[in-house]
DNA sequence: TGTACATCAGTGAACGCGCGTTCACTGATGTAC
DNA sequence: TGTACATCAGTGAACGCGCGTTCACTGATGTAC
């Protein structure tokens, strides 16, 4: 039956944040609409009231998890702005352990080269709003590479950080650790914080 | 009909291979049986003659790809032993677009945690005998990091710039190929490799 | 403000489809004599 | 070496299942008068 206009938006906003959990979760070809529409709950018509597939929703699921999770990290940088505030919550066993709440980014990377230019696009604006992030809180202290390329970099270190972390908690937990506090320094080192031995 | 048992051996072989080619391009899931048995020139029930499960193949062919890639690299090493070669190789555009002929290590890592223990014990088997490759051509220079930490965010790193290099590609390919370059360069540096601008 | 009716968000059964797996069968291989 | 037969790798039809999507329908909402 019909619903008022607020419920409608409500309910699209259940679907969204729905599908983003779920799918960094467990992947967008490892959940279906029934268990996205049941979350949100609604069935899965409702979703086909509001979005033409379940792609599109994907795509506005990874934009919306995405602006949410920015603007969590970004609340880090009240007062001194600091690459150790952003790798400590980027790469700390609450991140992995915890991807349904995380960022998209992390938990879709390697997924995106698998779908169509339209999420490839929505993942290399995301990612480049986090790039330039990192880069404004980077110092100049590296002749060799500059601070755009340390971005690029730190990025792309800290998502494999966190995958690789992932892949081997099952086997060997405390590895997964190890990868974590060794990507964390490393990376720390490439953004010129000083060494705390 | 019944086939000689070298031929059988062939087959099986057959199998791996496909599999392996077809899953590091597409993922376990996004791959099927029928496919992989196509490739190999069989038809799907020679696949469970062979064996248990399309899980159990899988892992197999997560095994047999990253022995036939390791031994690949390794020989990078005849002569003198450096950074700069493994990274130069796996950095390349080259193993960005032919991830079906690339390292398991970097073409699977974030859909190992999807399944099960088998398939991480798997991963984490060969992601630290690559480790224990990078730390050995390593020199001690930097103090704040020893060389096992660098050797393991190196990894990472590589791991995480091909993933993001390919979800970027489709709609900016420019920036896939700075991506490349930049932790090309930086990830040198850290392996204590000289600036060379 | 009250009434008549068009709208449309949401329901749930049904769709075709491809998946991984099973199984009765085939027929050349490998073995026992 | 030749014959009889058990073995089993490989075939291809069939299985149940869950997927994304469609659609006829419902009934409260929003609107026109």
């Amino acid at each position: 039956m019909r619903v008022t206009k607020e419920r409608a938006a409500e309910n699209r906003k259940a679907l969204v944040d729905a599908a983003g959990h779920l799918i960094r979760e467990k992947g967008v070809d490892g959940v279906g609409v029934a268990e996205i529409s049941a979350q949100a709950g609604l069935t899965h018509g409702a979703l086909y009231a509001q979005f033409p597939s379940k792609e599109a929703l994907a795509a506005e699921a990874f934009t919306a998890g995405f602006r949410k999770s920015f603007a969590r990290v970004a609340k880090l940088q009240r007062g001194r702005p600091a690459l150790g505030k952003y790798l400590d919550a980027l790469l700390s066993t609450f991140a992995r352990d915890n991807m349904a709440d995380g960022c998209p980014l992390t938990a879709s990377a390697s997924e995106v080269s698998r779908h169509d230019e339209t999420m490839s696009a929505r993942f290399t604006e995301s990612y480049l709003q986090m790039v330039a992030a990192i880069e404004a809180v980077l110092d100049d202290t590296d002749a060799d590479a500059d601070n755009r390329q340390r971005a690029l970099a730190i990025i792309a270190g800290e998502i494999g950080a966190i995958a690789v972390a992932r892949a081997v908690q099952k086997s060997h937990p405390g590895l997964s650790d190890e990868i974590l506090v060794a990507s964390r320094k490393v990376l720390g080192n490439v953004g010129g914080e000083p060494g705390r031995r």
